[in-house]
DNA sequence: TTTGGTTTTTGCAGGGTCTGTACGGATTAC
DNA sequence: GTAATCCGTACAGACCCTGCAAAAACCAAA
């Protein structure tokens, strides 16, 4: 069940094994493993997008990929998880560039500078999330699974983080900003994506937006 | 595992009959389905809370209902959904309230309209969203599955209904807005059941906050 | 090249979710 | 009272996911 999709990835890796000869055992074996990973979830994304997410099963895709089952979920915990993109941020950098910034700094100015340093890191990213973008229009259940836990998460210790900022006047407050940031980012990332335009822009323009809030709207 | 709960159930159940004696099969079914859903779902909740996520199988809560597994599904397409509190809005009932706003009014007044309608009728629910808070707080897992795939369309679907009014400048404005005003509502339900104040009164704080933007934040 | 340790893959068993189907009992309509 | 309809259930079966232990692949040193 090899495509030529998949071959392409494994001559490309061969390229990259052989210029960068040099590399510890541990490098190599995490290399590998980014590979297959990222072979598997294109088996994933493939079969879904063509025969649609019922043809999807966990059988099929390993199947596609040229593993067992079991196999599978070595790499993925869940079937969903492999039909999702690679996270645009991890919670942990996430609240890492928040917590750089001073402590008196205000709180939406802060999270207006972390998602630029965000979208900085995105821009590379954002070429793959098409198919996955056309997959969650398709099928608006597989954006929950994956994500969800995470992101709860993620706007709790937001919320945390951006309680004691200045300018900050109730629980409310607080939560109202972290949730209108964070879909600000979500937002300008999915314009992006559905082609309107680079996503730092967006971003910026997005903040703006926010920031003068929509009293003519 | 009959418990106490489930005996107040059924006896008030027994008070509701008598007095509205006139009652057609047709509403005596509907009634008798909406009652059963219930006490599946305080069966759900309670084994949840009490036992841990873990032990809340379908088996588990079938038998404390009794009923068979199979019918639970019959009443809930899946098992987070006897965890999730009945829906406060159910996207028909948004739009609807959405469309009926003149079709010239600024996007953001007719959102700010439609959430009061809306709180309007959360007031009488709200007192029965406790637990389910306190496991979603516990399991964040469970905010997404139920959920997720209705709220992805509401928000497509607000998201056209948004587009055309007049100040709106984009598809990323018209984003934007959706996804902050939704977010306005949901925050305010959540820290009106957290103890914050009535749902109707933070919802207008929520948009005032919204109203004036963050540039002070 | 062989050897031996480490990592990876895999098979198997088992628990859990969810669906289609078909049967039997209860409710409703006539 | 009988027929039509609705509802709960058993059963079979597909799929998801996990722990465990054996097999296979890999890799470094002899």
């Amino acid at each position: 069940m090899h495509s030529l999709h998949d071959l392409h990835d494994l001559q490309s890796l061969q390229k990259v094994h052989i210029v960068q000869s040099m590399e510890s055992p541990q490098e190599r074996r995490e290399r590998r493993r980014a590979e297959k990973r990222q072979a598997i979830r294109n088996a994933a994304v493939r079969i879904a997008l063509d025969q649609g997410l019922e043809a999807a099963t966990v059988e099929a895709i390993s199947a596609a990929a040229d593993i067992s089952p079991r196999t599978f979920f070595n790499y993925f915990a869940s079937k969903e998880e492999a039909l999702a993109p690679v996270p645009l941020w991890t919670p942990e950098e996430f609240i890492e560039l928040l917590s750089a910034r001073p402590a008196d700094e205000p709180a939406f100015q802060s999270l207006k500078v972390v998602a630029r340093a965000l979208a900085q890191r995105l821009r590379p990213v954002m070429a793959d999330l098409k198919p996955f973008m056309e997959l969650r229009n398709r099928y608006p259940e597989l954006a929950a699974k994956a994500r969800a836990a995470d992101e709860t998460k993620l706007l709790e210790s937001l919320l945390g983080a951006v309680r004691s900022r200045p300018g900050v006047t109730g629980a409310l407050h607080a939560r109202l900003l972290v949730v209108a940031t964070f879909g600000a980012a979500v937002s300008a990332v999915q314009e992006s994506v559905a082609g309107g335009g680079p996503v730092e822009e967006l971003i910026e323009e997005a903040f703006t937006l926010l920031e003068n809030g929509f009293r003519l709207s």
